[in-house]
DNA sequence: AAACAATGATAGTAAAACTATTATTTTTGT
DNA sequence: ACAAAAATAATAGTTTTACTATCATTGTTT
C-alpha cells in the first residue's frame, strides 16, 4: 500500500477534543494501546495512562469521556483500517471468488500491515480487538451507543464482506452471519490457541495466520458451494 | 425430562461457602440472576445484590470472592445444565445427523427447558450467558482462571459437541473450531437480532429460536458434507 | 499586547470493592 | 436439652476508581 498521510474516519462524537489532532492526544493513543495491550480494560485506569503518558488525569477526561470511549475508538480504528484494507485488497479483482479469497486474506492479514500512523501500532492493537472487542458491544448501553453511531464501522465492515460473500453465491441465505462469524471465529481462535487451546484446532505457533486463513476460507466456500441437499452425491469432474 | 432433585457439578474453587447448601445462599443464586440481567455486569455490586436479598454486603464476600467469580459459577451451570440436556437429547439415538441435529436442537432449546431447581432461572440465565458469556473468559487472568479449572465444564461441553461433529464425518478437519462456533454463534446471532440487526439475518420475533436452530443446522450439515473440493460440480441423483 | 485555548497541578466527591469487628441468631453434636 | 460452633447482621473503616472543579501557567492566535 502507497504511503499517504492516513486519518480514518472515526465518529466524532467518540472523544471530546480530536486526539490526531495534538500530539497529547497522539501521545494518549499511542501509549493508551500499549495500556490496554499491558494490563487489560479492567486494570485500565485514566490515572495510570496518565502517568504513562507524562501528564495529568484531567487531560485525559478532555481527550475521551471515559475508558470505554477511548476503547471504542481504537477498535473503531481497527475496524475502519481493515475496511480500507479489504478494499484495496479486492481493488480491480473481477473473480467473485477470488475477491472473497482475498478479502479473508485482508481480514488476518490487517494486523500484519502497518499504516504510515507512528501513533497507531496496529499489531498491538489488533490483540485488543481480539481481546476486548466484543466487550463493546456487549454492555447494557449497546442501544444508546448504537444510536450514536458508534458501531457504523463494524456495520459497513460486515456489509462489505456480506456483498462479497453474495456474489459468489446470491442464494445464500445467511450471509450477514457469515461475514460477522468470520470476523469473530478469526478472533476467537487465535485467542483459543493461545490460552484455551482445547477450544479450537488451530496450533500455537508462527504460522497462526495462516491456519486460521485456510480454516476461514475452508468454512466459507463450503458454505458456499452451491449444493442444496447435504446427503446429495458428489461427483468430482 | 423426569423430575428428579438436581445438583450440578459445579468446580468448588468457584465459591467460599457452597451456595446451594443454604436458604440464603439460595437467594443469592436467584437474585443474582436477576440483578446481572437487570443491569449488567459493570453495574453489578454486591451491595445492591444484598439489599435484593435482604441480608449485606459481607455476607455475600462470604459466599463468592467477587462478583466475576458469582458470574462465573452461574455460567458454568448453565454449561453443565446444556450438557446433560445434550446428553439426554442424543442418548440412544444412533444415527450421527440425527444425533448432531438433536444436539443442536438442544444447544438452542436449553434455556427452554426447566430444571426442578426453583432458584435459578433458565430463561434469564440464558439472558445473562448472551449478554455476559464471553467476558467469562475474555480477562487479564484467563491462564489462572484456568488453571483453576473454571472452564472445564465448557471444554467438555465443546468436547461432546467435537464428538457428536466427528462422527457425522470423521475427516472434517476443524471439529473443536466448529463446537465452539455453533454455540458462540447461537449466542451472537440472538444478541444481533435484538441490538444490532445489520449484523445477522436472524430477525427478531417470536421464533427466534427456530431461526437460530435452523441456521446452525444449516453451517453444521453444509461443513460436514463430503465433498472436499468447492469448485467440485455436484450432481443431485 | 490582549484574548483565548490547552494544559498542569491540585483538591475534592461519591461510589466501588473490599476487610474487620462484635453482637446476635441459628445450627449441630452429644 | 444444652453447650459449642458456625453463620449472619450491623456497623465501621480502607483503598481505589471514576470522575468534577478550580486556578495558575503556558502557548497560540489576531
Amino acid at each position: 500500500m502507497e504511503s499517504f498521510s492516513l486519518e480514518l474516519n472515526i465518529n466524532d462524537k467518540l472523544f471530546l477534543r480530536n486526539p490526531q489532532h495534538s500530539d497529547i492526544g497522539r501521545r494518549i493513543l499511542k501509549n493508551s494501546i500499549l495500556l490496554f495491550d499491558e494490563i487489560g480494560l479492567e486494570q485500565f485506569t485514566f490515572k495510570k495512562l496518565a502517568e504513562q503518558v507524562g501528564s495529568t488525569e484531567a487531560t485525559m477526561y478532555r481527550y475521551f469521556e471515559n475508558k470505554n470511549y477511548l476503547l471504542l475508538y481504537l477498535i473503531n480504528w481497527y475496524w475502519e483500517w481493515m475496511k480500507i484494507h479489504i478494499d484495496y485488497a479486492i481493488h480491480n479483482v473481477d473473480d467473485p471468488r477470488l475477491r472473497l479469497k482475498k478479502a479473508i486474506n485482508a481480514i488476518v492479514d490487517t494486523a500484519k500491515r502497518n499504516t504510515n500512523v507512528d501513533f497507531i501500532d496496529e499489531d498491538i492493537l489488533h490483540r485488543i480487538v481480539i481481546v476486548e472487542g466484543t466487550k463493546a458491544y456487549h454492555s447494557k448501553d449497546v442501544d444508546q451507543l448504537n444510536k450514536d453511531g458508534f458501531f457504523t464501522s463494524y456495520k459497513t465492515l460486515c456489509q462489505k464482506l456480506a456483498e462479497v460473500i453474495l456474489e459468489v453465491n446470491p442464494n445464500y441465505p445467511y450471509p450477514r452471519a457469515l461475514a460477522t462469524n468470520l470476523l469473530e471465529m478469526a478472533n476467537d481462535n487465535i485467542y483459543f490457541a493461545e490460552h484455551l487451546p482445547r477450544l479450537t484446532d488451530i496450533k500455537k505457533g508462527e504460522n497462526i495466520f495462516d491456519q486460521i486463513t485456510e480454516m476461514l476460507q475452508f468454512f466459507a466456500f463450503r458454505l458456499l458451494s452451491s449444493s442444496q441437499v447435504p446427503n446429495a452425491q458428489i461427483k468430482h469432474v
